[in-house]
DNA sequence: GTTGCTAAATAATAATAATTATCTTTACCG
DNA sequence: CGGTAAAGATAATTATTATTATTTAGCAAC
C-alpha cells in the first residue's frame, strides 16, 4: 500500500515526501473524513515537525491530483476522503459524523433514470448522495 | 409575499425587524444561493446601516427557525436557500455556480428505493443529491 | 392613541478559527 | 551536484463568532 503509494505520486509528477507519505498514512488510518487539523494532530506524535501549512498545502495538492476528494459540508471546515471510489455519504443531523455508503444497485438505478432524463443544459459528470439522519450506534 | 414573510416570523416568536425583513427580500431576489456576504453587499444601497454581523445572526435564526437551508459545499463560504421545498443541487465542476434541480419522479424512484432497501443502523430524514458537471450555459 | 416596560434584536467592535500567502531554507531526484 | 519543487516559519487574510452597550419591537396599562 505505500509502495503503491510512492507510485501513484510518481505518476502524477509530485515528488516523494516524508511529509506526504505521513499524511496519507494518517488519513488512510483515521478513515473518518478528517479535518486538516485532525489531520495534523494525528501526525504530531510521529512527525512533530511537519507544519500544519504543509499539511494544507498537501491536502490541497492531493485534491488536484485526485488522490483525495473534499466532502461538502454545511460547516466552515473542510473534510477530506481518501476514499475514490463512486460513494455517497451519511451526515448525522445533529453530530459532524460523517460515513461512507456505497450501493453498486442505487448508481445503476440512477445512473440509468438519468440516462433516460438528461437534464437540459447540463452535462453530468457525477453524482452524489447526501443522506441526512440519524445513526443508531 | 412580505406580508407572508410577516406572519411566518411571527409564528415562529420572532420579531418582525426592518433588518429581517431586508435580509430575506434580498435572497430571495438573488436565487443564486448567496453567501452572507453577498447579501451584506446586496442590502448595502438600500439598507446601508445593517451591520455584517447581523446578517450573519439573522441567517443563522432563519436556518433554525426553518426559513433557510444551508448548501453544503466544498468552500470555507457558507451559501444560503430560500427554497424549502425538497430539491437538489447542480455545481458547477469549475465555477462557485450551483442550480435548484427539482424532479418528482426522481424523489420517489429513490424514496422507493430506500423503502425496499433499508439502511442499516440509519434512520434517513433527507435526501438530496449533489450533482456535479458542466453548464452549457 | 400614548407611555413605559422588558426581552429580543442590532451595531460596533474585538476575537477566533480556518485557511492562504510569503519568503527563506531544505531536500528530492535526475 | 544542481535545479527546482517542497517544506518550515511566520504573517496575513477571510469568514465567522463573541461581546457588550444601545436600540427597538411588541405588549400592556393607562
Amino acid at each position: 500500500m505505500n509502495k503503491n503509494f510512492r507510485e501513484k505520486l510518481q505518476e502524477k509528477g509530485l515528488k516523494v515526501t516524508p511529509q506526504r507519505v505521513a499524511i496519507f498514512d494518517a488519513i488512510l488510518q483515521m478513515n473518518n473524513h478528517p479535518t486538516a487539523d485532525d489531520i495534523a494532530a494525528s501526525i504530531k506524535t510521529k512527525h512533530p515537525n511537519i507544519s500544519v501549512g504543509t499539511v494544507y498545502k498537501v491536502l490541497d495538492t492531493f485534491v488536484e491530483k485526485n488522490l483525495l476528494k473534499k466532502v461538502k459540508t454545511e460547516k466552515d471546515v473542510m473534510r477530506y476522503d481518501p476514499h475514490l471510489t463512486n460513494h455517497h455519504h451519511l451526515y448525522c443531523a445533529q453530530t459532524d459524523r460523517i460515513e461512507d455508503f456505497e450501493d453498486q444497485k442505487l448508481n445503476e438505478l440512477i445512473s440509468d433514470y438519468f440516462k433516460k432524463n438528461k437534464i437540459k443544459n447540463f452535462k453530468i459528470q457525477d453524482i452524489k448522495l447526501q443522506i441526512t439522519g440519524k445513526f443508531n450506534n
